[in-house]
DNA sequence: ATGGTGACGTCGG
DNA sequence: GCCGACGCCACCA
């Protein structure tokens, strides 16, 4: 089924849960760690483009929002996120750790 | 087939 | 504790 990286990391990125949010390298890591984060976050930027694909929800391991600039406006992704019930404070997700959404723990 | 790119992550000094 | 550099692997031209 896994077609390309893209369409896997569409999978992962669309099952996480609203007013949660996980990392690239958690991403990675579940489809596996020899892959880089790199890939996660270039896989994104064509995911982004579907609504399908809640890129918002999918931000750096520090839990800062480095992908906003590529969204349609730079307040996009925080806006979103504050939708969704995250405290975001200068770019940077609030508790981050109580909205951290694994893959591989939940989906297991 | 090759080179360059990319929204990260980890290690070292 | 803070800052810099490298590595990683798939997609596009």
């Amino acid at each position: 089924m896994s077609a390309t990286f893209f369409q896997d990391v569409y999978e992962v990125v669309k099952l996480i849960p609203k007013g949660r949010v996980t990392s690239y390298g958690a991403i990675a890591h579940y489809l596996g760690s020899k892959l880089s984060a790199r890939m996660v976050g270039w896989a994104m930027n064509a995911a982004h483009t579907l609504k399908e694909v809640p890129a918002h929800r999918v931000v750096n391991r520090k839990g800062v929002l480095t992908g906003k600039h590529h969204f349609d406006t730079p307040t996009t992704m925080q806006h979103l996120l504050e939708e969704e019930g995250v405290t975001i404070v200068d770019d940077q997700i609030q508790c981050f750790e109580d909205v951290f959404w694994d893959p591989a723990q939940e989906l297991l």
